[in-house]
RNA sequence: GCCGGGGUGGUGAAACUGGUAGACACAAAGGACUUAAAAUCCUUCGGUCGCAAGAUCAUGGCGGUUCGAUUCCGCCCCCCGGCACCA
């Protein structure tokens, strides 16, 4: 009975009754599940995917069935390479292969039977939602907070653009793969590192997160403190200083060198018209040509040249050699640092090439001025103070604050901190994006597109390849030529377009009113639904979306546009589904498609198994050989119904006080089990436990005799139903189909989602009767069943006649004994 | 290298604050029903010894704390994820 045929009935009345349709403004209590929006590839669903979503399915139900007013949206992250790339390849416009994907992909949800409010879905790429991304960057414009400048950027070969920072991992494109060049480039930028400190800060507000995605959020950012500090160069007429930035300025007195970036302007400067200048240059171009992983892998040998000048050690007086040297790079502090070869493993390796004085200046405790000849590694670790001048003596870790202050003091450096996180890349040479509403005007400059002018539309292409460095945009004359909307005269339109990260950034907020013409959405509506309660999805967001959607929630509240901070208080990263060892993806090959299971076992069986295999956050290697489990576990209780129908059909209410002691125990079993139900879905999500709870409870039914006088008492018949009832309660957020439909077979006419979840008798969950394990020295000897509440004579004496127990303690000496009410019985013996 | 998370039967996994290790399933074996098969139902199912009762070993390895450790502590091995010349 379980089928599709079933599948197909109650999806088609659930939509008909618009049954999971959010409220706005409900008086009961909102609840926003969001899963993160997918891209809409085409492909079809696997069971990586379904996963997710079947997650996200079971929760909203679940909460429904709590009483919440729940809002459980989708949509399409749509616009994006992929869709461009089909265009190209199969002359078909992206706008179309999109649409037709989502079709696809909407029809596979529903297949599943997964509970959208589709009234609510948005498009990113549809006119009426990019029009208020472009909003948004004019915003991020007349702040100051989008900028433009020219700056070597990661450039993709094969996706012919640039991207961000975080869009490269592990030194190759994250989407295509492609190992990332440098180009020199001007390009718009968002100054997400305004915000650094908010972002790393209010991480401690985020106590629904999960630990690791914190982690890797504060890594990426990535603040450190330090002192800068200014080294004079030797006979410079003009009077030069190299800045350094160091976080360990108590290794100050073991400088033996400078380091310096190549293409540091100083060193040029210092450099010119000397023997050095040539070999600079050409170390300087070498190290251009190199990519940027290759360049700052620790793999690669550090290398580099002395490049004729001397600075002077502001603590000491000491004069050291600069060198310039591939392991230090522009864009991070000042661009220059102070080698410590005695404290720092980098220099330690530069100064052992190149034959460089190793200094000591930080004492291992447990070792009396070992010479430095004798390291054969840097010590990095905590010490104290020696050949420091006055700081000798001093611990390390208190050093640093003593010297930081000092040089501020005497007016040689400053406390300084750095982030690693950087400006965030936004434009795009490609098609497939919203356009970046600016026009360039020869007189007035960059011009932000007037607000009524929105949205700057996506005008029709014939050629969606880039060229050179340029947007497929920029060979559309009627695009590009548009009169500059100050001064009315020539202007020209930017023709790229914006990193689809943006369109992400703000999407959840859309939800809470998709259909908004006036606004990108309305506060009184932010207010009710947001923040988002629980967000769900992968942990390969952890950063770029995720943080992104934090900074614009940030800018919004700054804008007073929203009265939080912060936009998901609860996120839960699942585990990817693997086959054969690897991430299921259409590009690997290696998918196990939804379809063909959910054609033979029918949607409940499909959900019912993904959510049985592992816990949710864990990852699962593939393998459909359990399904047949949960499919029988479904097959038990439509016969365990269907069969009982004749008993429960009119069965009253359970007076639980009124039981037998054979059903009172019956009784205690099915709370015992509402509990733990309950308890394991609300602890973490724990669904393959609850399951497993609800699959014992059905074996208990099915092992259940009741005596001859009772089998046909009311009380048993009530018990019966009220188990039936609440089996299909507790299952139907996992498997919803089979619950409404065995549901409506015992006589009920509303849909089982409209019911709220069973409550546990709290008076009912403890078992009368106990197991108690019995142990001579914490070994098991023998078991006891007790009542519960015997006292501890007559449990030791129940348990001490057993002959294993006497076996054990026999002709030995009883040092103590262990007793835990109802729990444990434990003889200590000598 | 650093930071996270792991390592439990043939397999997926349970064991929530230290208290009966392996719940619940899959696979396997046997049985019942059936002309037969499927489906269903019942039984067995970590290793070794034993007819059995039971004994003994067993949660990556070695130690420690404890009456008692998968759980706490120390050291080591392996796997997965993240970061990584960031000064």
């Amino acid at each position: 009975m379980i089928s599709n045929t079933l599948d197909k009935k109650w999806q088609e009345l659930w939509a008909a009754r618009e049954l999971f349709q959010a409220d706005d403004y409900s008086k009961k209590i909102k609840y926003y599940v969001l899963m993160m929006f997918p891209y809409p590839s085409g492909s079809w669903l696997h069971m990586g995917h379904c996963k997710n979503y079947i997650i996200g399915d079971v929760i909203s139900r679940y909460k429904k069935m709590q009483g919440f007013n729940v809002l459980h949206p989708m949509g399409w992250d749509a616009f994006g390479l992929p869709a461009e790339n089909a265009a190209i390849k199969n002359n078909i416009h992206p706008g179309e292969w999109t649409d037709k994907n989502i079709e696809v992909m909407k029809k596979q949800l529903k297949k599943i039977g997964i509970c959208y409010d589709w009234s609510r879905e948005i498009t990113t790429c549809a006119p009426d939602y990019y029009k208020w991304s472009q909003w948004l960057f004019l915003k991020f414009l007349e702040k100051g907070l989008a900028y433009k400048k020219t700056k070597k950027a990661n450039w993709c070969p094969k996706c012919l653009t640039v991207m961000a920072n975080e869009e490269v991992v592990d030194g190759v494109c994250w989407r295509c793969k492609t190992e990332v060049a440098q180009k020199e480039l001007e390009q718009w930028f968002f100054k997400i590192t305004d915000y650094s400190d908010r972002l790393l800060d209010d991480i401690k507000k985020l106590k629904g997160w999960p630990e690791k995605v914190k982690i890797m959020q504060e890594n990426w950012i990535g603040k450190s403190y330090g002192v800068e500090l200014d080294f004079k160069i030797e006979n410079s007429p003009a009077g030069e200083k190299i800045s350094v930035y160091t976080t360990r300025v108590d290794t100050i007195f073991g400088v033996t060198y400078l380091v310096i970036a190549p293409e540091h302007p100083l060193a040029q400067k210092l450099a010119r018209g000397t023997k050095y200048e040539a070999p600079l240059k050409e170390f300087a171009a070498k190290l251009k040509r190199q990519s940027e992983i290759s360049r700052t892998s620790d793999l690669t040998e550090k290398e580099g040249l002395f490049i004729g000048a001397y600075a002077i050690n502001p603590f000491n007086g000491e004069r050291v050699p600069v060198y310039a040297v591939n392991y230090v790079i522009m864009e991070y502090g000042t661009g220059a640092v102070m080698a410590v070869p005695a404290h720092d493993q980098r220099d330690f390796d530069f100064a052992k090439k190149y034959n460089l004085p190793v200094k000591v200046v930080i004492q291992k405790p447990d070792n009396n001025g070992r010479p430095a000849a004798d390291l054969t590694e840097a010590y990095i670790s905590e010490g104290i103070q020696v050949n420091s001048g006055e700081f000798d003596g001093k611990k390390n870790t208190e050093a640093i604050a003593l010297m930081s202050e000092y040089a501020e003091k005497n007016k040689i450096g400053k406390k300084t901190i750095n982030f690693k996180l950087r400006d965030w890349l936004i434009s795009r040479q490609r098609y497939w994006g919203a356009p970046i509403p600016v026009i360039y005007c020869d007189k007035c400059g960059i011009v932000p597109v007037p607000e009524k002018d929105l949205p700057v539309k996506l005008p029709f292409v014939a050629d969606f390849q880039p060229k050179g460095g340029v947007s497929p945009l920029a060979a559309i004359k009627e695009f590009v030529e548009v009169p500059c909307p100050k001064c009315g005269g020539a202007g020209k339109r930017e023709t790229d377009t914006m990193n689809t990260f943006i369109c992400s950034s703000w999407y959840f907020l859309r939800f809470c009113d998709p259909k908004n013409d006036n606004a990108a959405f309305d506060i009184e509506k932010i207010k009710y639904w947001m923040p988002v309660d629980q967000y769900v999805g992968g942990i390969e967001h952890a950063i770029l979306h995720l943080l992104y959607a934090r900074f614009f929630t940030k800018f919004l509240f700054d804008l007073k546009l929203i009265n939080f901070d912060e936009p998901f208080v609860n996120l839960f990263t699942q585990g990817m589904v693997l086959k054969d060892g690897q991430v299921m993806s259409k590009s690997k090959g290696n998918t196990v498609e939804a379809d063909p299971l959910i054609e033979k076992y029918g949607a409940d069986t499909v959900r019912g198994f993904v959510l049985f295999a592992a816990p949710p956050e864990k990852e699962m290697e593939w393998n459909d050989k359990g399904i047949e489990g949960i499919w029988r576990f479904l097959g038990r209780i439509e016969r365990f119904i269907d069969n009982t129908l004749p008993l429960i059909k009119d069965a009253g209410p359970v007076v639980p006080k009124q039981l037998p002691k054979e059903l009172k125990a019956f009784y205690i079993t099915l709370n015992k089990t509402i509990k733990k139900v309950k308890e394991d879905v609300e602890r973490e999500f724990h669904f393959n436990t609850a399951i497993a709870a609800l699959m014992e409870f059905v074996n208990f039914l099915y092992a259940f005799e009741p005596s001859e006088e009772q089998k046909n008492s009311k009380e048993y018949r009530a018990l019966l139903r009220l188990s039936s009832e609440d089996i299909l309660l507790l299952l139907a957020p996992f498997t919803p189909h089979i619950c409404e439909e065995l549901w409506e077979r015992l006589g009920h006419k509303e849909s089982i989602f409209l019911n709220r979840l069973p409550e546990f008798d709290p008076a009912f969950v403890i078992a009368e009767e106990k197991e108690v394990p019995v142990q001579v020295n914490g070994k098991l000897r023998g078991r006891i069943i007790i009542s519960a509440g015997t006292s501890k004579e007559e449990a030791l004496a129940r348990a001490g006649i057993l002959p294993t127990v006497i076996a054990a303690i026999a002709g030995k000496k009883v040092v103590k004994i262990i007793y835990v009410q109802d729990k444990l019985i434990n003889w200590v013996v000598l």
